[in-house]
DNA sequence: TATGAATGAGCTTTCATTCAT
DNA sequence: TATGAATGAAAGCTCATTCAT
């Protein structure tokens, strides 16, 4: 009676709520959503989120908590830190844009929270991890561009793709449009 | 006697609205973005925005028109229909990038108005225009990619070296963001 | 170039203010009519209205005064003191239907404003004139009737029959439905 | 605990709310009735009765049908089918009147609808029901008068009666006056 | 006289948050 | 845990009125 959707597999409230709420931040914005809208999406009412959180502050917080923190992870565990600068890169490319075609609105969302200061919030690109990759190469004289250049190139590269292919606007096979990807920052960054 | 700061030129009400809107718009986003934010900043009442606007959205609808229109005529006259896809390529990332480093407010709003749906509004990607110059190409054979990749990377290179610039993150001088983006936007396209 | 409608005769702009505002609150209301409804109705600005009157109230006080001048004349005019109660009832009726239908917008106003006590304002009812002559009538043990309720009888049906007149609900000749309305007083108050 | 005025009845908000703006509307109109205004008189804040209705046009909406329902039922009930026209239009001008001294506020209520077209709104007079009567009447030969005007007469006094009655200008006893009114409206229709 | 930009108070409505149940 | 009515602050917008021109 209690877990959505019956006979499914139980999804805690909590857990619930912060699916919804991730969906919606990602594509009305921070203030373009609304307690209500979060609660209509999970089919409770108002009160009861704040059962769970604070204020939507906290599930702001939470959620860019939760997404960085994923992407951190990822990185680590994809962009090993032996080889080459363009294999680092390619292989940033190719899990970042996986990451975002498998987690659409994670990375919507991230998106949209580097992009607006709403609240005056402070920034906390996960940038700082990633880019080190490109400076040390720089310095090692690997690099032929500046390390935030390439930085960008890379990460605007799949940022960009990732919402063209969500708007339909890229009709290639996915794996099809992982090796462009792929093949162009091997080129750009040689 | 009235002309707003001081002895400077005279800008009329109706313009000042709509830069401020403009610039709190890109940084704050739609909904974070009052009336009231607006008329601070232009020093005026909320009730004076309603003799040049009938509504918070219509200003926003002008900007968009304004902003696309700017760009739209930029790549017009930068990007000329001859030469090949690279040139060509490296041409409307040189245009996009130097608007955007003259016009930040207007890029960035841009920016916001595409990823944001606060308003389930309909979806104008200037792209439109741009992405022709890539598909042509592609049907030639002159391009190694496709179109829609080409455009993604040319386009998400040039969004996010802006950011990046304007988060004073790109420590080398202007001329040379612009050299190194347009060298490996030749590189990655032949 | 100012006279409004050209060649036609010369309305001076006080007058056109009144006629626009009269028809205006007699649909609409008082709150529900705004300054700039009148100024639009008149081509005019609504600053331009404030060189005529002071202020709205000052449009409606002049407008009451009008109308229930114009009312009082009428009566004094066509219900002479001589003569039976009924045929001086059938008289009132008379009169008072022809100006309805040939004032419409005039009659509606006082409706409008009898009713509505939207600002708290002072009622003063045109009738304290007519009453009169049911009074007397009835102190002199000529009417069957309370004088009040003559009275109501008499100038409710006008009102009524002039509202369905305007709706076009009323499918007779007008002079038949004047006589009908004088046969039907004169049955009453026998 | 919460039934507001100490000890007496409960009244759920929703009907409070509906009671207060019946009267409000039916005394300072519709745009002269704030919600702040409603809000005041139920006792709670503006905000709260968002929760119940969804606009202001919506309690008015509410209102009409409730009040229109109602003198639809009352018609129904007290004015019989069978019986001449002369009885029936007796009958039906006190079952009126009754209701009109009973329900002061939604007679009101229903007489500022009918006149004010604040909103351009639809018009659904109840006289169609009503009206029905006479018009039978009338093709059976057994009215002197148009349909239209005998309806009139009768709803018109009603009226008329009802706000004299309300400023306190009819000073008899209510049944006298419900038999003077009967009396008048027999003869009238003879 | 007339214009039209501007003001300032007030209106309808929204929304994050609280609280009694 | 959850509900849903209520609060209170703020948002978007309207409007009578003023004022420089």
């Amino acid at each position: 009676m209690n877990g959505k959707r019956d006979s499914s597999v139980y999804i805690p409230t909590k857990e619930r709520i912060l699916n919804a709420a991730l969906r919606l931040f990602s594509v009305k914005g921070f203030r373009g959503t609304t307690i209500k809208d979060i609660a209509r999406e999970v089919e409770i009412t108002e009160g009861a989120i704040y059962r769970h959180f604070r204020s939507k502050e906290e599930i702001i917080e939470h959620l860019v908590r939760r997404v960085t923190g994923e992407i951190r992870e990822l990185v680590k565990r994809k962009v090993l830190p032996e080889g080459d600068v363009v294999s680092r890169a390619k292989a940033l490319a190719e899990a970042l844009l996986n990451y975002a075609l498998d987690n659409p609105d994670s990375f919507r969302f991230l998106t949209v929270y580097h992009i607006l200061k709403e609240n005056g919030g402070a920034e906390r690109l996960p940038g700082g991890l990633l880019i080190e990759t490109f400076r040390e190469a720089y310095r090692k004289g690997e690099l032929g561009l500046h390390p935030e250049v390439a930085f960008g190139l890379v990460t605007g590269s799949v940022e960009k793709l990732f919402i063209l292919w969500e708007l339909g606007m890229v009709r290639t096979h996915r794996d099809i449009l992982i090796e462009e990807l792929k093949y162009a920052v091997e080129k750009a960054l040689s």
